[in-house]
DNA sequence: GTTCTAACA
DNA sequence: TGTTAGAA
């Protein structure tokens, strides 16, 4: 994979974070993040016997969601398998917005409409994704 | 002051 | 899971 410079201003995958900012950002106990740790629901970035864990993006937002999921009540055991789930989708569904993504049209104070390319090769329609008062749905439009 | 491990109301 | 103890 080339390098992009100009795409991303940081690398956010090289931020790393202490326990007790993982704990501050997500709600999660020091107590609760060492023993997921110990479970194997989640892992620390490589360190020593008795040295501090430092934890990844990655892991950071893996454990935001585990929190997520157990405020909607799901056991930790389930909650870590949807995490895992999301953590495994979340790139796919990024890199094909990414790829489908032509542009943000702002059309009034609580009406927006997403651009997101040609239907296929043909060329002859749009498919447009439209956000009113908070309500989402597709729309097919004619290449005019 | 923060984090670590281990133990326990 | 929270809290506490003693060490790093």
């Amino acid at each position: 994979m080339l390098e992009t410079p100009m795409s991303n201003m940081f690398d956010t995958d090289k931020l790393i974070f202490g326990i007790g900012q993982v704990s501050k950002i997500t709600g999660v106990s020091s107590r609760q993040l060492r023993y997921w740790e110990q479970q194997n629901y989640i892992s620390a970035i490589q360190q020593k016997k008795g040295a501090s864990r430092q934890y990844s993006m990655h892991t950071l937002i893996k454990i935001a969601n585990i929190q997520r999921f157990l405020r909607k009540g799901f056991t930790l055991a389930v909650a870590v398998e949807k995490a895992v789930k999301v953590a495994r989708e979340s790139p796919i569904i990024r890199d094909f917005v990414k790829s489908q993504l032509n542009e943000v049209r702002f059309e009034s104070d609580d009406r927006a409409v997403i651009d997101f390319g040609f239907t296929d090769d043909s060329k002859k329609q749009h498919v447009l994704g439209i956000i009113d008062h908070g309500k989402t749905s597709f729309k097919i439009e004619d290449e005019s």
